[in-house]
DNA sequence: AACTTTATCAACCGCCACGAT
DNA sequence: TATCGTGGCGGTTGATAAAGT
């Protein structure tokens, strides 16, 4: 048979994370950066492959992550992005800010699958279904097929965060611009662009639809010189498998709005109640991490009640061989990670510059 | 109430590409 | 060039919740 995999070989854990497993994860990652996957574990202290400990983090712990149902038009725009792509649900997940590719790709096959179904349309070609492609179709809806026939049905376009590209052309053809935008220059479209669409300071509107997730966050953006700046502004870990959106309940939100943005001060209040009830029905509960944040805030976790200097100096994207130093690492994987820390993987480094003094206070822990 | 079916989604598997040696 | 380690990707599985009977 195949391989054996990573994690059968070295005898690793397998399955659901746990809260303290997500906890040293979020932990490691946070305070020294995503560098090699493979040493994650060890340096972490988790009995988990490397690879086990990416997707984790990218579909899961990731501060970015938006979580939640998605719009209506992300949902047009994944369909438009499956016309052109296919099922490659990485470079669709790319238009997507806030969306991991697995989450595109089980809303795909459990829900736009099935409503595209509905209109009589092959969601494999995006072309309209003949009565018996119908009841084919509704046999195997599991099947897909990598790169779509382009639609006949007119001009089809792909809205991306304010921009707006044609994809098809009125003869069903795929537009060279499109190919080119989608496939040959994904970075023109940035994928975090639309959060500048958002209100200032604004993190979340009351009955915001939280996750049915053990971790939330939310973002906002900046208009910071056009530069995005993740709002951390929310954290519960818990070992409560799937909260429901009204277990999280009413979030409100204050902005304080004068003209600096980066002392903007958004805070998010739960309701103590909800917050008593979501800990009280579990009691696998661990830990609940409640962060708020300032415009250019991130906090360290509770029990290291002062910034991390080798944090700060990833997410200012500054070079400081001194904060480095401070670190507690071995000189080598300190060097290590050092040379392979990605940037630009990590959803904090691009703060902006004038942001660098800013203060990572720890918030509350409840 | 008990059981079955369906839906959802987190996580795993296996393959591939790429860089280092 | 061959081999190995690693990261990334898409397909698939399996656990759980929700809905249906």
């Amino acid at each position: 048979m195949g391989r054996h995999s990573c994690c059968v070989k070295q005898k690793l854990r397998k399955g659901l994370w746990s809260p303290e497993e997500d906890e040293k994860l979020f932990n490691y990652i946070t305070r020294f950066g995503v560098g090699c996957w493979s040493s994650v574990p060890k340096l972490a202290g988790l009995q988990r492959c490397g690879k086990s400990c990416r997707l984790r983090w990218i579909n899961y712990l990731r501060p970015d992550l938006k979580r939640g149902m998605f719009s209506q038009q992300e949902e047009d725009l994944i369909i438009s992005l499956h016309e052109v792509l296919g099922n490659r649900w990485a470079q669709i997940a790319a238009q997507l800010p806030g969306r991991t590719d697995n989450e595109i790709k089980n809303f795909w096959n459990s829900c736009l699958k099935k409503k595209l179904l509905k209109q009589g349309i092959d969601p494999n070609t995006h072309k309209p279904l003949i009565e018996d492609d119908v009841k084919e179709e509704k046999k195997s809806t599991e099947t897909t097929t990598p790169m779509q026939a382009p639609s006949s049905k007119g001009p089809t376009f792909a809205s991306s965060h304010g921009s707006t590209f044609l994809v098809n052309d009125y003869d069903g053809g795929l537009t060279e611009a499109s190919r080119e935008i989608f496939m040959s220059k994904p970075e023109i479209l940035d994928p975090l662009s639309s959060y500048y669409d958002f209100p200032m300071g604004v993190v979340a509107q009351s009955g915001f639809n939280l996750p049915v997730s053990q971790y939330q966050t939310s973002l906002k953006a900046s208009d910071h010189q056009g530069q995005f700046v993740p709002n951390i502004s929310s954290y519960v870990f818990s070992s409560m498998p799937s909260l429901t959106n009204s277990d999280h309940g009413n979030v409100s939100v204050t902005e304080f709005s004068d003209n600096n943005s980066a002392s903007k001060m958004c805070s998010l209040f739960m309701n103590n109640d909800q917050v008593k009830e979501s800990s009280s029905n579990s009691s696998n509960v661990s830990t609940i991490y409640h962060m708020m944040e300032n415009a250019a805030g991130f906090s360290s976790w509770e029990g290291e009640n002062k910034f991390d200097p080798l944090f700060q100096f990833q997410i200012n994207g500054i070079k400081s061989e001194e904060l480095i130093k401070t670190s507690s690492w071995e000189e080598g994987e300190l060097q290590q990670a050092h040379n392979s820390i990605d940037f630009t993987s990590f959803p904090l480094t691009s703060l902006s510059e004038d942001l660098t003094g800013a203060n990572f206070d720890v918030f509350q822990h409840i």
